[in-house]
DNA sequence: ATTATCATTGAGACCGGTCTCAAGCAATAA
DNA sequence: TTATTGCTTGAGACCGGTCTCAATGATAAT
């Protein structure tokens, strides 16, 4: 009655079964859909359950069964619309094979994506889906992997950890944008990502610990690389965990001797606040500075200019990973696999060749 | 060992108790941490648990003492940014308890709301929270209220159902809303919303099942009512469902021989197609047509010209509610709560007097 | 020395299902 | 008629925890 009740009574399978006059077993079986009943019996207890109003207890089910009929998922940052699409991917594909998913979110902190993954075990999910936050701190993935509960990693591969994972050519597609920008003429050129560390500043490769990260950064290089941009042009920036963090760290950057003129963003977060902060120093998009981004988020088609984009199939990807997973639950048992799904760019309004171009190029004689 | 193994095995009380030597009430007193046990025993079985890497399981938990410390969430439309940001507030709030949540989608469909509801109820949720699709069908929600699972409803409330409610003061919003376009010379003014039924014409408010939408539209009509704007100029349209129809509809209106000059948005997913439309039709906005939508969006500050909204604090509606559910999971009995949380109107440039509003004076006389 | 008190620990029921195994019973075969 | 087979049904163990209650032993009080 009094909703502070601790324990809710609910009907169980006893109450039914008492009802229909048969045994505990026999209610279960046809309140359970298993084993055989016979037709008369199967009536009577089906009406004592309506009538009784009877809900299967799922956590009991669970017990003893051993499976909970639930996908964990942890992912970097849910307000990330590209998470938003790729949960929305996991949700709908897990609901049409049965599977019910319970989401946390790691904040891209690797404290928090380890207790996360110690509470879903907990609730004995029976598999998990995992947007790693770092690469060199993988015990508990590993943990998961040990006990026999399936894992697939989603977005960021981890090199030396072999189950299965859906990413996207994140290379070719850091390079390709590379090369677009380099087409139209720019040489300085900055690739701005949230990843993160003590110091901020970029030395080397040997820093990045998130695989997507590091192979985006490859492509960057390899673009800049093939076009003999010199390393002082090419600029990889850390840090754009924040809104706040991404301004200052934009406005510092345009206010060097010798801005980018071209940036690239790591997602479609980051972008919003390198335009917003672009207008509020009242520069223009592409005349002054140009701007590709990771992600088709949909404010970029309603920018003046539109922003260029590359489109990672954020749905398809949770779909993907979520696919591989429940054929694992389902018993399949083969070595894992590694999809990588391709990207496309989307060429929108945000690219052009660089302001001063002529002058730039006077100036890096004298 | 094979990850298509049915049951996985995992570490129990009763193996940390025969690991420590001591019986499986004395561990489980340690491992669940209640009761009182010797420091010394303690030692010996944490020292047993660490040993064995036990991970307690919280199914087995939930069953006995009832509690799953689950939060159940059914939201209208999680892609749908408003929601995003609930959730997020709904989360955050939720963990900070001590709560975990398990989210499910209903894409505003009565039936799959049902069902969410269903199964959340069979996995022991300890409480709910509904964005209800409709109003007139919740004997699913009256049946949870009645099995004494606490509930309460998110951003809509339900006239003769007394739960514990947040809301925003959507009367009050739209009216002002509405107010700022006639302030502004308006007469023709479409107020779109999402909500549908047979027919698409809206004939009067007795068709309206989703108190939000309602009381918006209350809002919207006493504004025009007070203004003296005929019932033939202000536009109630609905059916905005998808990305697809909503062009349809803008399309349509825009197309009709006095198109309204100003429309209210009742979310920011139809504004930003009504975005597109008008520019796909090379119209401008402000100059011919006004727009103000509700939800504070991020990318409505990053159009030319930025859009006027209706900022209804997302987060905080989440955080609200699940501070009230929490409550009362804790066992505080009080009547039901409704909390109505102001919202406020963001100008920014996207309302400006109507093109031809002399021009169109003159041809309302002829 | 004896009894009362208190702090610990152990035994076992219980939560609500699933599932194994044996018993009951009718139909069929010998 | 009796043995065999097959189909239903019932009894009860089990999943992994929590929790009640009784038993134990040590300490304090008489």
């Amino acid at each position: 009655m009094n909703s502070s009740n601790p324990r809710i009574h609910s009907v169980t399978v006893a109450d039914v079964a008492r009802a229909a006059g048969v045994s505990k077993a026999t209610a279960a079986r046809v309140l359970g859909n298993y084993g055989v009943v016979s037709e008369k019996i199967r009536g009577d207890v089906l009406a004592a359950a309506r009538q009784l109003d009877y809900r299967p207890n799922e956590l009991a089910r669970s017990m003893t069964t051993g499976r909970s009929g639930i996908i964990g998922v942890v992912v970097g940052d849910i307000e990330n619309s590209f998470f938003g699409y790729a949960v929305r991917g996991i949700s709908d594909t897990a609901r049409s094979a049965g599977f019910n998913v319970i989401l946390a979110n790691s904040s891209e902190q690797i404290e928090v994506e380890k207790a996360a993954v110690r509470v879903l075990i907990g609730k004995r999910v029976d598999g998990l889906i995992v947007t790693p936050s770092e690469s060199r701190d993988i015990s508990h993935l590993r943990d998961v992997h040990r006990s026999g509960r399936p894992l697939a990693l989603l977005d960021r591969a981890l090199p030396d950890f072999d189950v299965d994972t859906v990413t996207v050519d994140d290379r070719n597609a850091a390079q390709r944008a590379t090369e677009i920008l380099i087409a139209s003429g720019h040489r300085r050129i900055a690739y701005i990502t949230a990843v993160d560390f003590a110091g901020h500043e970029y030395k080397d490769l040997g820093q990045i610990y998130t695989s997507s990260v590091r192979e985006r950064i490859e492509g960057f290089m390899a673009a800049c690389d093939t076009a003999g941009v010199p390393p002082w042009d090419r600029l990889i920036v850390l840090g754009a965990t924040t809104p706040q963090a991404t301004s200052n760290i934009t406005h510092k950057l345009l206010s060097r001797p010798n801005p980018p003129t071209a940036i690239i963003a790591s997602d479609s977060v980051i972008a919003l606040e390198i335009f917003k902060v672009v207008r509020q120093r009242s520069q223009r998009i592409p005349e002054d500075l140009s701007l590709i981004t990771f992600h088709d988020a949909d404010w970029t088609t309603v920018t003046s200019p539109p922003i260029t984009v590359i489109d990672q199939p954020a749905y398809r990807l949770g779909k993907t990973v979520t696919e591989l997973l429940i054929r694992r639950l389902k018993g399949e048992a083969r070595p894992p696999e590694r999809i990588i799904v391709p990207t496309s760019i989307i060429e929108r309004g945000s690219v052009a060749p660089p302001a001063g171009q002529d002058r730039s190029r006077d100036r890096s004689k004298g």
